[in-house]
DNA sequence: GAATTAATTTAGAATAATTCTTGCTATTGC
DNA sequence: GCAATAGCAAGAATTATTCTAAATTAATTC
């Protein structure tokens, strides 16, 4: 057996990747998405992509997109029956739709403070997953 | 001019349909969210409503359900990208939907408490909708 | 490093929830 | 009762998404 040094292997999955590999189109679906964090469609993901990848199709971006949230490096973010939108954020966070423009904005959670503690949760309730929703109008100050 | 009392009219809108006019179908549409508060798809209350009135389209439970929530006797609500469900409690309220069993529970507000303390909403903003959607785990206690 | 195997991508077809169109029926206002 | 309006049913259309199958690329084995 060869030493571990030089033996031939594959890249390894790094935490941050959450063992996804990453192919060209997965890299560049991903750097799309941190690059300008204004929640974008698949499509817009798509016609964004083609910038450096001119022959990636809209399929793919659908896979890419769903392994990346599979993995747990974005999260989609769904309002109304309105097409998915994808976020790279991972901070625990909800989204406030300004119904005047159109955009949608993180919005942290207070540190210190527990959702649970404004909710009558059920009896026995385990929480694995939290989704808040907002919609609004965002005045100029 | 005859008397106001003699006069037929409609049926005013009362503040309670929020000025819909009940037919037949809106009204059986509404009565089934009522009677069975288990946040159930078009199609589940197009099941449904057939009991009573058996040639009734789903393109008309979806014409009725859609008036019901515009004119705020119903709530749509949405996990992930599954069918819409109605629900037609009105109080302010989020929703655990248990992946054990599939079902959707209401969940209250904690009397006293403000959504808006655990967020850090942005500058200017005016909420006009809020909607929390938790997934999780029932267990037996 | 060529052959083999496995994973990924692509293009287009299929799907499914929802919406739209159209002709018909019921209701309303007069 | 009659014209105008509103509502309904059936099926077609839409659209975001998923699936399928073939081609390409990458990894593994020899
Ligand atoms: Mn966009
Ligand atoms: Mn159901
Ligand atoms: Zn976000
Ligand atoms: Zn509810």
């Amino acid at each position: 057996m060869l030493p571990a040094t030089t033996r031939k292997r594959r890249k390894p999955a790094s935490p941050e990747d959450g063992g996804l590999r990453m192919t060209r189109q997965r890299q560049e679906v991903y750097d799309i998405l941190r690059a300008h964090r204004d929640h974008p469609t698949a499509t817009d993901v798509f016609l964004r992509v083609k910038d450096s990848l001119p022959n990636i199709s809209l399929a793919t971006v659908y896979n890419c997109l769903e392994l990346l949230v599979e993995h747990g490096l974005v999260r989609q973010v769904n309002f109304e029956r309105e097409s998915s939108r994808f976020c790279p954020n991972l901070e625990q966070h909800g989204h406030f739709h300004d119904r005047g423009t159109g955009t949608i904005h993180d919005v942290k959670f207070k540190p210190g403070t527990d959702l649970a503690d404004v909710l009558e949760l059920p009896q026995g309730a385990v929480i694995q997953d939290i989704e808040i929703n907002l919609r609004g109008l965002l005045h100029q100050t």
